[in-house]
RNA sequence: GGAGAGCUGGCCGAGUGGUCGAAGGCGCAGCACUGGAAAUGCUGUAUAGGGGCAACUCUAUCGAGGGUUCGAAUCCCUCGCUCUCCGCCA
């Protein structure tokens, strides 16, 4: 959300830079409304402390025995309802406001920072640098053939349990997903991250807290008989798990890696990545998440790309990572880095995982804090994936394919699949 | 699903209409004492939004919302949540 201040005083500044996002915003409203609160909320407090006044005024009275059926004191209440009947009507009107202002910042996307490249769309977006080298021999299978050829996972049934775009994962691939999870958590809290495994249907809060809602509301799956969605990332529930709190500066940086399957409507992709892992109603995914003070959130992001990245590294898969531009930033984003596999059979890089810093926005939302010395302050947040599983699984099947069929795997996940390749069974 | 109890500051806990943002304790921080520490003493210690932007000050907040009143943590109504017991269930 929006710094409610900034809009007051500074809303140039917030029209230019979510103009580097492509949108052009008339903030001359919003800015009125702004103003207007803080007006309305000024003259209501002038008249509550003179309400106050002849409240206390009237108890020391009776108390130092002023008759109260007298005059004087009758009086005195007559004072103290004419302002009350002031007060009811400043606070409805400010009530109104408040919630028309609220419902409106919380429609807008974050400003993104200085360092994001300016461009309109994914064609702006700058490759930062690349790793390892992607196969690139012809003929090589796509990761649903070889899935098929290998009975790791089954479609055309799992429409039958769900819908379409919904997979059973069996056999070597579900041993595999497994691993792979396994793995994924192991390498990250082995560098300090603390495990979670959150709840996987979350409230509105939540959601209006990381910046789901209420623009992407068509994104998620929900429960109509109660106030609950599934959750389309781990990111909106390990964000609230902290909605609401101070956390102590010593305990800064909190950094989370959440395992969590992921549920989305994919509304607006009909036709697109039809076949395979690459687009799913449900997926799993490990989550990187930190909580930081503002002065380290840049440096932070550098880290948690880095982690992110250090998983593509042990599975030897080679991808690249690309700055994000303006104009292709996600909603609660100020920069972003996303990383892209290079899948072999399909002969492209795929986003495995998007690190992103988003300052003090979803903190705002969610109210999270910490405290410098006597006052508080917004805490940033940072979520990247580490990894997709279902995406890095696809990525593995394609890079690791040999001639005779099998896949080869990468040494680390050995221990955690058994053996060192998938046999056609 | 049925029955009951409760929701007050970081925590415990007092407060049933009047100067209460809230006693007391614990915790925490600073200072004093000490060779150092413990113990002790003193002082400070909620959040949000305003104004000075430093001391300080105004407003709101005692689960949420509404009502009664000059005045509510305290009375009334509605809702939410938590806990306990019974039933059911992985």
């Amino acid at each position: 959300m929006l710094d409610q201040r900034l809009v007051r005083e500074n809303p140039d500044v917030i029209s230019s830079q979510l103009g580097r996002r492509g949108k052009t915003v008339d903030l001359t409203r919003l800015h009125l409304m702004a103003k207007q609160q803080r007006q309305l909320e000024e003259e209501r407090s002038i008249l509550q402390a003179e309400g106050n006044r002849v409240g206390k005024d009237v108890g020391h009275r009776i108390k130092s025995g002023s008759d109260p059926k007298g005059d004087e004191i009758a009086d005195l209440r007559h004072q103290g309802n004419v302002i009350k009947q002031k007060v009811a009507v400043l606070e409805d009107e400010e009530k109104k406001l408040n919630a028309q202002l609220r419902d409106q910042l919380l429609t807008f996307p974050n400003l993104p920072s200085p360092h994001c490249p300016d461009g309109k769309d994914e064609s702006d977006n700058v490759e930062v640098r690349r790793w390892g080298t992607p196969r690139e021999e012809t003929g090589l299978e796509e990761h649903w053939q070889i899935a098929e050829r290998l009975k790791l996972f089954e479609s055309e049934r799992s429409a039958r349990i769900a819908q379409s775009r919904f997979v059973t994962l069996f056999g070597q691939g579900a041993r595999l997903e497994r691993a792979l999870i396994n793995f994924m958590l192991d390498l990250h809290t082995s560098k300090g991250y603390s495990e979670v495994l959150p709840p996987v249907l979350v409230n509105t809060a939540s959601l209006t807290g990381s910046g789901q809602l209420p623009k992407f509301a068509e994104e998620s799956f929900r429960c109509a008989d109660d106030d609950l969605w599934l959750t389309p990332t781990a990111e909106v529930p390990v964000t609230s798990f902290h909605r609401d709190e101070i956390i102590p500066a010593d305990q800064l940086p909190l950094r989370y890696a959440a395992y969590s399957p992921c549920f989305r409507r994919e509304a607006g992709s009909y036709g697109r990545d039809t076949r395979g892992l690459i687009r799913l109603h449900q997926f799993n995914k490990v989550e990187l998440y930190w909580f930081v003070h503002p002065d380290h959130s840049e440096a932070a992001h550098q880290q948690i790309t880095a982690d992110a990245e250090s998983v593509l590294q042990a599975l030897k898969l080679p991808y690249r990572v690309l700055d994000l531009c303006t104009g292709d930033l996600g909603f609660s984003a100020q920069r972003t880095y996303d990383l892209e596999v290079w899948l072999p059979g399909a002969g492209a890089f795929r986003e495995i995982s998007s690190c992103s810093i988003c300052g003090d926005f979803q903190a705002r939302r969610s109210a999270i804090r910490t405290k410098e010395g006597k006052h508080t302050k917004l805490v940033h947040t940072l979520n990247g994936s580490g990894l997709a599983v279902g995406r890095t699984m696809a990525a593995l099947l394609e890079t690791g394919q040999q001639p005779d069929g099998s896949v080869l795997l990468p040494e680390v996940l050995i221990p955690y699949v058994g053996s060192e390749r998938l046999q056609p069974q």
